[in-house]
DNA sequence: TTGAAAGCGGTACCAA
DNA sequence: TTGGTACCGCTTTCAA
């Protein structure tokens, strides 16, 4: 149906080899053959066939995105300034969610493998370094994005999690809170950062981390907002109660913030909140939200950047020195912290 | 790097048929021939080079979908959605966005083509029809989302947009509203059903449509929150203002409650609200905004399996009659309507 | 400046 | 049950 290099090739008594060439801005062409060429190719609407190319030059055109959720609008954003940047050097994405699933993150993995595609881009929820040594093994170029891996000296970008969490609490503590709560994550690198954040956040300030106001939960990216209600309905039964709560990310605290509101209580005034991502709609809550931007359309961006540079050198070249792009937090001070 | 067929074939001493039969789950192996390869393949962690098989049989199993914002949490539950129903079957999503911009959307759609993708899912942003007239030349399977076209009989699958508006707007007069404007959105068939079908409510119960309550905004999905706001700050101005306001999507809606708390003004008391989309959010903001769902995750599920469906049958067969899906859009009463 | 031949990694068809 | 051969659409190398 589609038509191919032979089929204009035969039109104007040409091979297959010269019409190849003018595609690709070949120089020893004549003009006057080159001018048939590309008006025989634009009558015929011709289209390169991606899948030939890639089987004879070994590239693919591809970049191959793996993130724990397509709706958490953090990774919408990441997503979304990659193929813009990836865009206008031909490459397409190819998508697939692993619903913070381990198993079904190596499964799609293996399909992407399959395809062949030039990087991978993986915001991953592996509990093991070993599937990435793999791809190592395989000379496959990949930038991980958001959570990285202890040990794994591995092309990463994201934003400073320890300063995330520091920022965070710090800031709870400079508006005068004096028993301040942490509802954190998944064991992922991402929580456990923000976390020891807020830990040198307050014995920084000479307060103690009391552990009954610290609740890891297990989904975080997933279902936040459950997630933030159960534990801050929780932490408001204890005999004294937190009066400020520092959250993993924005739906946590905004399920939080719904947890304190139906308990008679204020938002800032009992209870101070602080979010992380500063999601688009942070403004339009209940509270304003307060929260830790991490920058999620410059981590696109920069990953774009990464990973076209992984493919512009060697692959021995690029694989030599892995670089890490750690964007640095910044806080967005609303409402639910204003006191 | 990768093995190859040929790689296996030449350690067990078999021909590259009897390894790619093998891979195929061919009757005609026996049980030992293919106990040895299977084994050869796992310890080579053997997977097909999907573009050199692509090439041959003419199927990419690759399914292309592109939308106007990948940040939306409309599309971002549509792309969830469809990626969870494909990778059951081998499919791959190649992901693109057109930042609702026509002519970004047909390079895009063009890119797609060159990578013979099996079936593409459009969620988009063209003016006229000639695009889908020409992919139906070419023969290529397509599903439209969202956004259908006058007089183009594609496969669709959305919501009735005018059962949304006459939903919204007619919960609105239920309540007691008597001056009820609508915040619309771009000349899409999304925006204008909507419009349509708030008309009808209106004149439905004897209320007259005046101009100055309606406002149709160019941006709608792109930058709602901003474009509600400014709707709905100008019709604040009027001599007489607004006592319920029906917007076209959720985040236009949280922009116009912006513009209506900032006034001194109350929600639901002072100005009623109705948005559409239900995200997932709505619960947690300002004041928890009523919305006419629009029942994205089963947009997803719905697409995926017509665009599946096309594939199994010949195309001859499954070009012939095209498939509308109109789902039914369900109203969420919350408590910016509640009076 | 142009083109013939080989081959990328698979699959289809038919013969052994 | 197994395999030889041709070929999918394109690029690469080298010769004309």
């Amino acid at each position: 149906m589609a038509a191919r290099l032979k089929d204009i090739a035969r039109d104007l008594n040409l091979s297959v080899v010269t019409i190849s060439k003018v595609l690709r801005d070949h120089p020893d062409i004549s003009q006057e053959t080159r001018d048939r060429v590309l008006k025989r190719m634009k009558e015929l609407n011709y289209r390169p066939n991606l899948a030939a190319r890639a089987l004879v030059t070994g590239r693919s055109f591809i970049v191959g995105l793996v993130v724990p959720d397509l709706v958490h609008p953090f990774f919408g954003q990441v997503a979304k300034g990659l193929s813009n940047v990836l865009r206008k050097q031909g490459y397409s994405l190819v998508l697939s969610s692993s619903e913070d699933d381990p198993e079904l993150e190596q499964q799609e993995l293996d399909q992407l493998l399959a395809r062949r595609v030039d990087v991978l881009v993986v915001a991953s929820t592996q509990n093991s370094v070993e599937t990435f040594r793999r791809l190592e093994e395989q000379r496959v170029p990949y930038v991980l994005i958001d959570r990285k891996f202890e040990g794994l000296a591995a092309n990463f970008v994201g934003v400073d999690d320890a300063a995330v969490g520091l920022l965070g609490a710090g800031h709870l503590i400079a508006v005068g809170c004096k028993r301040i709560a942490h509802i954190g994550g998944p064991m992922v690198s991402t929580a456990l950062g923000r976390l020891e954040g807020y830990r040198r956040a307050l014995t920084g300030h000479g307060i103690g981390v009391e552990s009954a106001y610290v609740s890891m939960r297990e989904h975080g990216d997933d279902a936040g907002e459950e997630s933030g209600y159960k534990a801050m309905h929780a932490m408001l039964q204890l005999p004294v109660r937190p009066d400020g709560v520092f959250c993993y990310n924005d739906p946590t605290a905004m399920g939080a913030m719904k947890a304190v509101l139906e308990a008679g209580l204020r938002v800032p005034e009992d209870v101070a909140m602080v979010g992380c991502g500063n999601v688009a709609y942070a403004d339009y809550l209940r509270v304003p939200l307060t929260s830790v931007d991490q920058q999620s359309a410059a981590i696109g961006d920069r990953t774009a950047q990464l990973a076209l540079g992984l493919l512009a050198r060697p692959k021995a070249e690029a694989a030599a020195k892995a670089k890490t792009v750690l964007l640095e937090p910044q806080l967005v001070v609303r409402a639910s912290s204003r006191r």
